[in-house]
DNA sequence: TAGATTGTTAATCGATTAACAATC
DNA sequence: TAGATTGTTAATCGATTAACAATC
């Protein structure tokens, strides 16, 4: 059962950390639950993914699970404890501005369902598309969008829209209550303190690779 | 003029240093270029992007370049030289594999210009898509693969497939001659040593946000 | 109990930042 | 020249790893 405290919760947690909490939950969920292992130590846990064990220890108590000395740590707590912790077991209402290519293929992405977002409104300014449905999804026009984030709570917009239009629309939505935004477009925006913005930089993914190529 | 070392280029570069190098690229790219401001110095660069000083003068050591003491780093040589080190200045043709909505919005993604990305072939299994036209894309069969691969020297496979396909066709790549792969699909592929492959892993971004979302 | 594994403190490593001599 | 800025060494900080006492 889960009993996440608030300690482990308020304490910051830096990126690596997330990335490798969320190795964990894939590793297990992909590699380890299938083969009915009810525990397992940090060691082995650590060799199968080639990184360290203390590490995975100290991750695990930073979200306050707790391990049985000699016995290890109960799998399915494991990820039962990052689904919690990083959300993954709430449920997300989100929705997706710009039903572009990339807007489309990300409203009908059905792997959010494994982290509990649910995208339940696609909205875009192109008159041509709106009313239009694309898998399963009525196209809205943006001047829906405030109701639509107010009567359900909506905490987190997906943006895909052009460079010259995200921050317009970023502006739109901090006024209707967004909580956090999680944008594709090349381009920054800036929002008000307190609003989450998270910048998808497929040029990141890219360079890396370029990188590699160009020097190796 | 560019006359990176062979030097600077074989000396690792940790993902963070990569990444900063692309924001200074970025940033001068988008904010510093227009402006007509032939040097910068380090401080200033450093100020305006809140970093410290030290590191932009070190980054931009890594790759080769020089300041001039007194003046600062010439503007558009440091957009010059991290676009020759990052790979950006060369051609980099390119495929994609999977026809679907991320796959065709991979396709037709123009920033990838901006980086010597040329995607110029579309594959998929289905059928019904092979031949169709998608953005100035035909629909290649995957028998196509090899021969194209081999026939235009493409280095870079972009991989938009269910994950059931991802290791099979990340098989036929390698066995094509592809030498670096950027997957999209959730799921994990190998390949043998010496081939290059960046999972583009959506749910860290999303983890991030819920886990502010969830945890703030 | 004996011994495997946790939880945690101490040591190490690497990355970031400060300081400053060299430079133009 | 005087002084601003680079290039680089030294100091600091934080993250990773090793060591080991506590635990069941």
């Amino acid at each position: 059962m889960y009993k996440g405290n608030r300690k482990s919760k308020s304490s910051y947690m830096t990126r690596s950390v997330l990335e490798r909490l969320l190795l964990y939950y894939h590793f297990i969920d992909e590699h380890l639950e299938k083969k009915d292992l009810p525990y397992i130590s940090s060691a082995t846990l650590a060799s199968l993914m080639h990184i360290n064990d203390t590490q995975v220890r100290k991750d695990l108590a930073a979200i306050g699970l707790k391990g049985l000395p000699r016995v290890g740590f109960a799998t399915s707590q494991v990820k039962e404890y990052i689904c919690h912790f990083m959300g993954f077991c709430s449920h997300h209402p989100a929705v997706v501005i710009g039903a572009g290519h990339l807007g489309s293929a990300l409203a009908s992405y059905r792997e959010f369902n494994n982290y509990g977002v649910e995208v339940f409104a696609l909205f875009d300014t192109d008159p041509a598309k709106i009313n239009t449905t694309i898998r399963n999804h009525r196209v809205l026009p943006i001047d829906k969008l405030e109701p639509i984030i107010k009567d359900f709570n909506v905490e987190l917009a997906i943006l895909a829209v052009p460079p010259e239009a995200a921050q317009p629309l970023a502006d739109k939505l901090v006024a209707a209550g967004i909580r956090a935004i999680w944008t594709f477009s090349p381009t920054s925006i800036t929002v008000p303190e307190g609003v989450i913005v998270r910048h998808e930089h497929l040029s990141i993914g890219l360079a890396e690779i370029l990188y590699h190529l160009v020097n190796h």
